[in-house]
DNA sequence: ACGGAACCGTAACGTACGGTACGGATGTTT
DNA sequence: AAACATCCGTACCGTACGTTACGGTTCCGT
């Protein structure tokens, strides 16, 4: 068996999968509003099977939510022999990588649909996403600043604090606009620009005198 | 003729604004599914009241939006005669001011309901949220940016690069957390922290040579 | 080949809720 | 005082959707 181990004990036969990929498709092309019929029509599949497999429609979604947190994982950003170039290079690759994730329509979509399942009662879905969003990252990156921490190329005391600022600079107001509909263009080139613009303002403010580029880098 | 639903200049009697009240009760306290049966009931009105006040449940929604957003205006921080300290005064009273909008029930309340409906068609609830949250507040700080540079205190290019650089250093990850409900404690004296840290952040970056705080103000 | 399990497609059921209609009570105008 | 407007409370209607049930088909094991 090629599947990585699953944590929740929750695993899915290739049909499921498949159909978990179309209520993923119909959250990103047509809004919240997923019904068990939708779904069965547009994955072949009957509403009998579809109960059979996830219970009732809160487990379909949250079998949805988590499918999609376990495709997300993708490589750490840490390696050995840092120096500024490629500790910057990380950052900006992280932060372009994070940028582009935030910014997809599937994110878009799924944060809307936990979001909008946050307030209600019983329902876990946002710790979900953020546990595999934002404190999945956090753990990913932290590992790169404490390695750029102890080569002498930032200065910090908690390294909680010097991610959130990391990430403070590079996401500034996009998810909150993009999740309230705002028409965000973020091409990858300006994926890239801010990307970097945000790592040299995160260097100003972190790094040490030797290795920072100088006051406003960027005169934003 | 009585006063039908006016999308330009909207005006509320006593009683309708009451009716608004009590939406924005049952958003907080019950989360998104507010229904007319349950607004009428607890505000002690019929739902035929709510259709004549309000055209439908969007109109009545669109409303409490509305008057939500009127009653968070608050008082400008431009001001005269600009010396850095009045300055960073200002820049931390209106960070420590907008931390405290964010993570108040109400407006996370209003902005899950907000989202939640930015993916169908035909919403501009998300617009509406933009307009009056994050734009009105951009437009708001702007001037005082501007004076700041007018004075030689600040340096920076574009206003509005700057206002979002500051905002991502006051935000960071709050409004994402506490909308997918995580429990962030945002005690006042916290927040009075984080703004005070945050606008020395924005002065090493946008500060000019004789104005800003050293490189790193806190160590983050 | 035969039996059974899994599954698809569709129909049917029950409920929740948006929206409407109506009787009765209260306040306002003439 | 009488006519009228406003509004509350409740009952009602139509629809959408979650959920269940069932007949027909395919596939696998023996």
């Amino acid at each position: 068996m090629t599947t990585p181990p699953d944590p929740a004990g929750e695993t899915f036969t290739e049909r499921q999968q498949a159909v978990l990929d179309t209520v993923l498709a119909l959250m990103v092309e047509q809004g919240g509003d997923v019904t068990m019929t939708a779904v069965a029509r547009r994955a072949s599949c009957s509403k009998e099977s579809l109960y059979k497999w996830f219970g009732d429609r809160d487990g379909l979604l949250t079998a949805t939510v988590r499918w999609q947190a376990s495709k997300v994982r993708a490589g750490n950003y840490d390696r050995q022999k840092l120096d500024i170039l490629a500790l910057r290079d990380s950052l900006i690759r992280f932060a372009a990588n994070w940028l582009g994730v935030i910014s997809s329509p599937t994110s878009v979509a799924l944060n809307r649909f936990a979001i909008s399942q946050a307030g209600t009662r019983g329902s876990n879905l946002g710790a979900i996403m953020l546990a595999n969003g934002r404190f999945a990252i956090g753990e990913r990156l932290k590992p790169l600043l404490d390695a750029g921490r102890e080569a002498g190329l930032l200065d910090f005391n908690d390294t909680e604090t010097a991610f959130r600022t990391f990430i403070g600079l590079v996401g500034r107001d996009v998810q909150i606009r993009v999740l309230l509909g705002d028409r965000l263009s973020l091409a990858p080139a300006e994926i890239e620009r801010d990307a970097a613009r945000a790592t040299d303002q995160f260097l100003t403010l972190c790094g040490t005198e030797k290795t920072g580029p100088g006051r406003n880098p960027t005169n934003a």
